[in-house]
DNA sequence: GTGGCTGCAAAGTCTTTGCACGAGT
DNA sequence: ACTCGTGCAAAGACTTTGCAGCCAC
């Protein structure tokens, strides 16, 4: 469901406005793989191995416009860098605090929750656009996944 | 009731195991004037204007021994800077995308609402630590507080 | 007195910027 | 063709580190 092929990436790229290119694709794809929330840095060894001559300017220029427009997102972190979300649905992330993987998390239960607490609950003087948790804690076993019941 | 007197903030500090300085004195009574979770360049200039002495580094190395001791905490951002939150207790943030602050919402509906969930809904492999919100959005008026009905 | 803390400056990491060349429409 | 995108390298922002001297305990 969630993976494009080359012609539907193209058209989100176009339709944003934006030049189609070789790296544009790339980082697009990259970024949608990617499951751990990478940074530019990695994203740019990955496309390195296929595409030795791309730069890491062009990652974060790019990374950049993306977000700008709306493809794609950021991820908030406490660590120093800026880690990429290439998916922009509704949805909430696991932090763990030794491996320092960001895993997404989806609950439609927990979303109407949210939804409805804000919707009596109201700030004034604020337009809210979004509401995210971020729940933290540690993988027991770190060579294994997290799973959600 | 938040407003500490200096007795107790040596105690505080002592009680983490760290010598009780002046400059750790200001540091953290910086951090817990400042509603708006300051970078560490913002506590420094405060700082400074009472004295002139001290230096950035020390605020980095402080703030950094505070959050590991757990006297303070760091907040989650998406620019490139760190900020930081005096209060420890557990509580929500409010980002606002054009004055980007970042203003502290309380609720224990909300707090019983996540924690109920997070009781019947099991993450494996995972030692959950904490949860918090974070509620997106911009300022109408950026002169005038964000207010919580 | 001793070990931890500070100030200073230098180094390190991550990110942005400027510019000439190259590619997409 | 014209404009926008890319690669490269340099600059910038933020943070960490090393070390000599200083201070709390």
């Amino acid at each position: 469901m969630s993976q494009k092929s080359l012609g539907e990436i193209k058209d989100i790229i176009s339709d944003h406005g934006l030049k189609v290119t070789h790296q544009r694709l790339m980082i697009y794809q990259a970024l949608k793989e990617e499951k751990k929330h990478p940074t530019a840095e990695i994203i740019f060894e990955k496309i390195r191995k296929k595409n030795p001559s791309i730069s890491l300017g062009t990652i974060y220029k790019t990374l950049e416009i993306f977000v700008e427009k709306g493809l794609i997102s950021r991820v908030n972190t406490s660590e120093g860098n800026m880690r990429y979300d290439g998916l922009i649905d509704n949805h909430d992330h696991i932090y763990c605090t030794n491996t320092k993987e960001i895993i997404d998390f989806r609950d439609e239960e927990l979303n109407t929750l949210i939804s409805n607490f804000f919707n009596k609950k109201k700030i004034s003087n604020f337009d809210l656009k979004d509401v995210r948790l971020h729940i933290t804690g540690e993988k027991i076993d770190p060579s294994k996944d997290v799973k959600i019941n």
